[in-house]
DNA sequence: CTTGACCTTCCCATTGCGGGAATGTTGAAA
DNA sequence: TTTCAACATTCCCGCAATGGGAAGGTCAAG
């Protein structure tokens, strides 16, 4: 397979497949004598697991372990689980932040008329209540 | 003030207030004979706007309008509203997106035994179900 | 005058992805 | 067989927001 043919049956675009392999990610695929990459079915599989793995939000270098532990058949899944454990640490604080953000916003938007007078108590929220 | 007291009094280091000053979103400051920037006290009050809006995760080009309409005496409160509205939709997409990852993960690590067998439903997850 | 603490600009790295240019290869139609 | 479209290759630039650090200029106190 051609690289735009694992882009397709994969659903990672032939740039990330590049991207990926140069970030150490995937292994470097195989050459013609051309230079084009060569793939094989297995290859379709690995970037279907990278790319599930990206929609659940891991990082390039949590990806990297997993394929590892993946690879692995002798792994211990409690280090799967570990991983994937801080991972949703991770996300719960992002999410946290962005509630804190969302709420507080929200609460000072409550009480802007939002008309075409100028009185905005966002603005002033901002402006640190001063000014 | 020198950037170093600004930044002091502002909370925003030095680096953040040339790359603000780069961007369009704060003006150019004044600069003496030996070309350091100058700033006065207002200059502190916007700094503080600007890092308020920061953490209420504002992007520098919403920064830039809230700052236009701060200025703007005779702004509609309603346009103020608008933009903390879209936002406050950002966020609120981005929480979901989170959530969704989390929710997810949380489920499919439940049934992780996580001990030292290689069973790993995470990582069967990952695969597809499959391998 | 020296020295240390500032300041200046400029470049690099991060994270994950895309755009696009310049150039080489392949395969099928004319 | 030539030709042309559709691929492939590498390389550089962009995003957003921030930090690190180098090379060099300036200021104030001792």
């Amino acid at each position: 397979m051609n690289i735009g043919e694992v882009a397709k049956a994969s659903g990672v675009s032939a740039k990330m497949i590049r991207h990926y392999e140069g970030a150490g990610l995937i292994q470097a695929a195989m050459r013609t004598e051309s230079n084009y990459r060569v793939y094989a079915r297995r290859d379709v599989e690995v970037l279907r697991f990278v790319k599930r793995a990206r929609r659940l939000g891991f990082s390039t270098k949590q990806i990297s372990k997993l394929l590892g532990l993946w690879e692995d058949r002798s792994r211990p899944s409690s280090e799967v689980k570990r991983l994937a454990q801080e991972h949703i640490a991770e996300l719960d604080l992002r999410i946290r932040e962005l509630t804190g953000m969302r709420d507080t916003l929200e609460h000072v938007v409550e009480h802007c008329r939002g008309d075409s007078r100028p009185e905005c108590p966002i603005l002033e929220e901002l402006a640190g209540h001063r000014n």
